[in-house]
DNA sequence: ATGCTGACCAGGC
DNA sequence: TGCCTGGCCAGCA
């Protein structure tokens, strides 16, 4: 009885990356949202942690999970982040010359309440494919 | 048990 | 528009 829901750090990771497995291609994430959506608030800086410590064969598309700011997350010591930018820009998402994605764009929301390209009909969004 | 770190975030200047 | 500070929370030494 009782049983808590699988509370555990397995269950947490798991659910976290649940999330993130619904982000569509050529869309990006905040930690933040990736948390609040796994049902763990205030809790971004765990979902930093827990794709840190990703095993490589793990199939996870960890490139679309970036900052509120809408810019790669920093390792320091990886050159991952690198390779994190060009594999989203290889599903279409564009960085300016500062190297910030437009949110507004192609951050991904669950609910569809925004459409992209509403307000501006980017053709790079569309042609961008692959 | 205590303290420090970290793929974060929001607010203030 | 950009930098700095405080807050939050879970691992790890």
């Amino acid at each position: 009885m009782s049983a808590p829901a699988a509370t555990g750090p397995v269950a947490r990771r798991r659910r976290i990356l649940s999330v993130i497995a619904r982000v569509p291609r050529g869309r990006v994430v905040s930690y933040g949202e990736v948390a609040a959506l796994a049902g763990l608030p205030r809790h971004a800086r765990e979902v930093g942690r827990v794709l840190a410590t990703l095993a490589e064969d793990e199939p996870v598309a960890w490139q679309r999970v970036v900052n509120a700011g809408g810019r790669v997350s920093p390792r320091g010591w990886s050159g991952d982040e690198t390779l994190q930018r060009l594999l989203l820009e290889r599903e279409g998402v564009v960085f300016d010359e500062r190297g910030r994605i437009d949110l507004e764009r192609f951050g991904w929301e669950p609910e569809g309440r925004r459409r992209p390209g509403g307000g501006r009909r980017s053709r790079t969004a569309t042609a961008a494919r692959r």
